[in-house]
DNA sequence: ATCCAGGTATGCA
DNA sequence: TGCATACCTGGA
């Protein structure tokens, strides 16, 4: 066996602190970042990519590869971390100037954005989300990549494509820690086997279209299917309500009793076409409200 | 131990 | 259309 060779450091244009660099990595929006140690440094899979971030003391990132696959790794950091300007002109033109809570949130998460990770394995992750935290969705997207995906390189698995999770069977997937969303994840890979093109086609398709697509999948409501539109296919109107959402909207806004469908109006109304980024600014703060 | 977790589908008024 | 309930199971 030989030591995985990893690239050179090269720098990224971003700069965040660490705590804004953990919200982006492993706030929600992915699921297979993890710290390396202890310290200021990530390895994330996804795709067919593997890649260490590295946070020098000031917030400057670098990234490194593993040899052979860094050319590869390097483009797609760039189309997986969004612009290199970050979403800063997105940012101003949400309605900050009207709205204070909005405001304090952008304040509070400088730098923050949304990432724009592979369509399919966005689907497969936010189905595996149900009723669930952070940790255990981690250990589940784990548990698929190890079992069912192929390996990048030693020590590293991709997640299994839909046409892979076809092959597999619900007790197999049962047995990843999925419980019922065993079943959901199952016939969703039998629709999509038998229909190769449905989610390239799906991912092109207007917002509101692709919206009620992803809906007919079993196991995809309007939380998942605005979760997979904006952090798998950059759809920034996509404004997706969780309980957070439902949260912020009743404590910041006043819209006790509000049910999410109503609160996805209100979000589309209020916050604009960019609503979705408003939602991972306000989704960030009120977590970290929690925390405290 | 017991309760809950970034929802969705289903059954019943 | 609207509301309650079941669905799995690892952690807190």
């Amino acid at each position: 066996m030989c030591a995985l060779k990893w690239s050179d450091w090269k720098p990224l244009s971003l700069k965040l602190t660490p705590d804004i660099l953990q919200e982006l990595l492993d706030g929600g929006q992915s699921f297979r970042w993890n710290r390396v140690g202890n310290d200021s440094e990530w390895i994330g899979i996804w795709g067919n990519c593997v890649a260490k971030l590295s946070q020098a003391d000031n917030g400057a990132i670098r990234w490194s590869a593993p040899a052979q696959i860094a050319d590869r790794v390097g483009s797609e950091l760039g189309i997986y971390l969004g612009p290199n300007a970050g979403f800063a002109p997105q940012v101003d033109a949400l309605p900050w100037r009207s709205d204070a809570h909005l405001a304090k949130c952008l304040e509070v998460f400088p730098g923050l954005r949304i990432l724009r990770q592979p369509f399919g394995e966005t689907l497969l992750c936010f189905l595996c989300s149900a009723t669930k935290q952070i940790v255990q969705i981690k250990q589940m997207v784990a548990l698929l990549a190890t079992r069912h995906g192929r390996e990048i390189i030693p020590g590293f698995n991709r997640l299994p494509t839909w046409a892979e999770l076809a092959d597999t069977s619900e007790l197999a997937l049962r047995s990843c820690l999925l419980g019922f969303r065993a079943r959901y994840i199952y016939e969703t890979a039998t629709f999509l086997a038998e229909n190769p093109n449905w989610l390239t086609t799906t991912e092109a398709a207007p917002y509101s279209e692709a919206k009620e697509l992803l809906c007919l999948l079993p196991g995809v409501g309007e939380k998942v299917a605005d979760c997979v539109l904006l952090f798998g296919a950059g759809r920034l109107e996509a404004f997706p309500v969780d309980v957070w959402i439902l949260k912020t909207m009743e404590r910041r806004y006043g819209l006790v009793g509000w049910k999410p469908a109503q609160v996805v109006q209100f979000g589309r109304a209020h916050f604009g076409p960019l609503a979705g980024l408003a939602q991972q600014y306000l989704f960030a703060y009120e977590r970290r409200e929690a925390r405290r």
